[in-house]
DNA sequence: CCTAACTATAGATATTTTCAATGGTTCTCT
DNA sequence: AGAGAACCATTGAAAATATCTATAGTTAGG
């Protein structure tokens, strides 16, 4: 079935006449009568029939008349939807972060997004970097936000775009707290409880021990940052966490949180994506929003 | 929109291949690309996304996937409806009849025409011959079956199927009753209960009584025969009715029914259509069963 | 009966579709 | 790592289709 020939018999149907049909379709009106001919050629049915000068549409006709105002109305919907992506009037952000970017450092910034595109759809996806480096190859993600610290595939590029520094946290009751200064060494025989391998802050943190030649005791892995806030508080071990995790807690005085001499554990957050992505003009300005954002 | 450009992406999507696409298209493969791309540019949207060679939908083509599909299915649908209607699964029969051929005539035939295409909706509307060709010039029935006696159209064509027989009908009470013959100067003295002009019976017999100079006494006009049997029956006048209409009255011999001698009211029963009308099969065969089964 | 309105036809032109051949990537398997 | 297969994009030519203008043929209405 071939659709220009039956929007011309559909607007044939619509005005019972071939040349307003012609004129609503800005064609000719010899184009009508030939390509509604064709389609009775095609179905090998008669769709409409003139008896005099007036025009009528056979039971056939109507019967396909009601399939092709269906048609051409979802067409109408189709394109309004289109029209709908490019007006953000829908649309989605598809997004993946890891545990400090898409807990600590996200969410403000998604929520001001959305207040400024309140009808696109935000997906935020947090999971390790790990995860989210594989979700990012499956193209499950439009983009994502994580630490420094993994090996990043050859397809995916990815950019800095702030910085975060990992800090030691102790309970204020461990001897630690009170000191001015921790060196590397004062790590030997501390208890910790890190996140699990793959995360980012824990692979930043035990690159830079090894570089050191240090050897620490890593009594339990938690996936989670405030399971490890939690753990810390109530002394069963310390910790190695993203300074931007912990607002409340030093507010609250449940952790204290010092420097560790002679480490750098500044990294990099990354903004990563697939190298052939081609950025939808909500996803630029979601990411806009990001980076812009971010630095503050 | 362009129809083959979604057909053409619509199968890109359904395999997430080009190549793929193009084969079940029956098309070359760079043809499949040129329609995609093409419909990209109208749409002025990217609706494929290919990462490495895998191929993905944006959320726009995803959105418009979803339109697409329920297209193509209306379009399959519509194409299914009109083999049904070729295999007369679906269809419909618009006939209209005078009351005599619609009454007593036509409904056995179309019972056993039905019986035979069970799936074909027969709508039959029964009214004055006037009337029904009116109806007619508004194309709003295939064809009728009404009784000669009025000016057809000469947008209309008219061919006789069958004979039918105008009667004179009396109570058996009735002093003609018992009479052997019944001349035309026997109608003077009697009081006459006929069908209304317009309709078929009446003007056979007006057109008759006229052609023979004589006048005759008529009562009451009723638009139903079966009306005009009951008066007749109870004595209230005479009448001229279809023999056809009487075969339950003779059997319980509730009227009597006469000839007329040196009257003929004999009348042909046309099969009527527009003359610019082109049958469906179905209207053929429609058409067949009657007039084949209206001579028995 | 004439005119205006409408559809069909014809012939020419423009557009679109389609293909085969080929080039460039990417992926896979050795 | 490198060869080969699979896949999509590009190119240029040919075929099919769509479209137009001009005009003929009908019909409806004054």
């Amino acid at each position: 079935m071939n659709f220009n020939h039956l929007r011309s018999f559909y607007y044939v149907g619509k005005y019972l006449s071939f040349s307003e049909a012609a004129k609503n379709l800005y064609i000719s009106q010899p184009t009508v009568s030939i390509q509604v001919r064709k389609l009775e050629e095609d179905l090998q049915t008669k769709l409409i029939e003139q008896l005099g000068k007036k025009i009528y549409l056979t039971d056939a006709g109507k019967r396909l008349y009601n399939y092709a105002s269906e048609i051409f109305k979802l067409t109408r919907e189709a394109n309004l939807m289109i029209n709908d992506i490019s007006d953000f009037n829908i649309g989605q952000v598809l997004l993946g972060a890891g545990t400090t970017a898409g807990i600590y450092l996200l969410p403000e910034l998604l929520g001001s997004f959305k207040a400024e595109y309140p009808k696109v759809e935000i997906k935020l996806q947090i999971g390790s970097s790990k995860y989210i480096i594989q979700r990012l190859l499956d193209n499950e993600f439009d983009f994502a936000v994580i630490g420094e610290g993994l090996v990043i595939d050859l397809d995916l590029i990815s950019q800095s775009i702030t910085k975060d520094e990992l800090v030691l946290i102790v309970s204020p009751n461990h001897p630690l707290a009170t000191r001015h200064a921790v060196s590397i060494l004062d790590l030997c025989n501390e208890t910790f409880i890190l996140r699990e391998r793959g995360s980012s802050s824990r692979e930043i943190f035990e690159n830079a021990i090894v570089k050191n030649n240090i050897k620490i005791n890593v009594a339990m892995e938690f996936n989670c940052v405030e399971a490890i806030k939690k753990a810390v508080a109530a002394n069963l071990g310390i910790s190695v966490v993203s300074n931007s995790s912990l607002k409340l807690e030093k507010q609250l005085n449940v952790v204290a949180s010092l420097k560790i001499k002679d480490l750098d554990l500044m990294r990099n957050i990354y903004l990563v994506y697939h190298k052939d992505k081609e950025f939808t003009n909500i996803i630029k300005n979601c990411i806009r929003y990001i980076t812009l954002g971010i630095e503050n």
